[in-house]
DNA sequence: CGTGTGCTTGAGTACCGTCAACCACGGTGG
DNA sequence: CCACCGTGGTTGACGGTACTCAAGCACACG
């Protein structure tokens, strides 16, 4: 479950045991929960086991910004490899585990096991590639697209990690929490949701979403998927459904 | 001149000579040239010297999303130290020069110096710091704010490398780049700088823009100086006026 | 002196936010 | 068992921020 990591590198079975022993620290959380305050001082990284998470910034006034999902297998705060202080918050949005792994273990792993090495710097350089998306997103996409934008880039992160079905997925993520993210108000996230449903593009109901027409979806935000996995194919989809 | 890359974490004195050897291949460009294209293969790091530059994603419809500016010590993509391949376009905003160093002469400085490995990590999770603070202006801010964040922020960085008198510094970026990286339009950039100046905040004339009263612009835009120097205070800070 | 680029201005509009209420659902406890 | 409450979703009315279109201006350059 945990070796996930090895998505986008090729490890030997030596650095996938390794791996697995360093395992330390599992931390299981409710629905909401802050893991990670924003400019707390931390001393390695965390690793999204089960459930949904997210960082975000505060403005002082009570504005929030969500920068960033995790789904099970992603790294929260890689750059807490160099620094001792997260720039930003890290909670969950379902319920939770997550593991923790000290800097030194971790660096200590990245020196002698090449694979990991570079496992984390994909995965790294995958979110900076995220974030840039979803700037260019809530800078220049409308409403419409940013949702559409969205849903392709989760559906597809999902699958990556073998967490859909067919054309659907678990998505637990509130309209509220999708303002936040995608620089909106609820209502008009409510509203376009609405429009999505109309167009019979997505269907979403609780915490099931269901992907009706993905080209569609692809089509409307202009959502290229090569960024999720550095141009290379993705390695490892264990279910259906072309791109 | 090209060892402020060092701003960041100290270095020893072998570390800065050997910086100094390693500079190789520089480019002189005009305004508005495109230095990387988008999804170009690369196999090594730029290093902007002189100028400004800028990064990109362009939408299959013509829009475009400035994603981050360069100035001089800046190290454009580092994310080309691990991946081949760009993911996203990098451009000049003035007449620029620009160094280029290869992949593996990095890695291998990276590897024998650890105040260089240091720099060069410290620098890029600084740029994740920018990256995101920028999508909580565009998620979160008012025009009036993002403009004033934006300004604030570009003021600290100049300072950071000596590139300030006083309360004044070079600004060539036109309005309609200020549109693009702020995700407004033109038009809308143009009356809120207005504003600014309306209420002695700034002045920007031609390429040039003085911080009037930097105190009201941090204060209107809840800028915290915190993500440019990684909680350190700025260790050089070559001229006045306090922060 | 014409041309191009960047800045400025006005009018009209659309997208999206705010406010306020209401509904549906699940959990809790009396 | 059912009133009660909280959360999350939905709807309507209204207003404002910001966009589009279009024109005019200033300056630099060849």
């Amino acid at each position: 479950l945990i070796h996930r990591l090895g998505t986008f590198a090729d490890l030997t079975e030596a650095e996938t045991r390794a791996l697995l022993d360093v395992q330390t620290e599992i931390r299981r959380l409710g629905t909401r929960e802050e893991v990670i305050h924003d400019g707390a001082s931390v001393h390695g990284v965390s690793l999204m086991l089960e459930g949904y998470g997210c960082s975000y910034k505060l403005l002082p006034d009570g504005r929030r910004q969500i920068t960033g999902y995790f789904v099970p297998g992603d790294l929260c705060d890689t750059g807490a490899l160099v620094v001792d202080r997260s720039s930003q918050a890290v909670g969950t949005l379902s319920p939770a585990s997550i593991g923790f792994v000290e800097r030194d273990v971790l660096r200590g792993m990245m020196d002698t096991f090449p694979g990991i090495r570079n496992a984390i710097w994909s995965a790294s350089i995958i979110q900076e590639a995220v974030s840039r998306q979803w700037l260019t997103s809530v800078g220049q996409r409308t409403a419409y697209e940013r949702l559409a934008h969205l849903i392709c880039e989760m559906f597809i992160r999902l699958r990556m990690v073998g967490l859909t079905r067919e054309n659907s997925c678990d998505f637990p993520v509130t309209q509220a929490e999708l303002a936040d993210t995608l620089g909106l108000s609820t209502v008009h996230v409510n509203r376009t949701l609405q429009e999505l449903r109309r167009d019979n593009l997505i269907s979403l109901r609780g915490r099931t979403l269901a992907v009706l027409d993905f080209d569609a979806l692809q089509r409307v935000s202009m959502f290229d998927p090569s960024y999720l996995t550095l141009g290379r194919l993705p390695i490892r989809t264990p279910d259906q459904l072309a791109v």
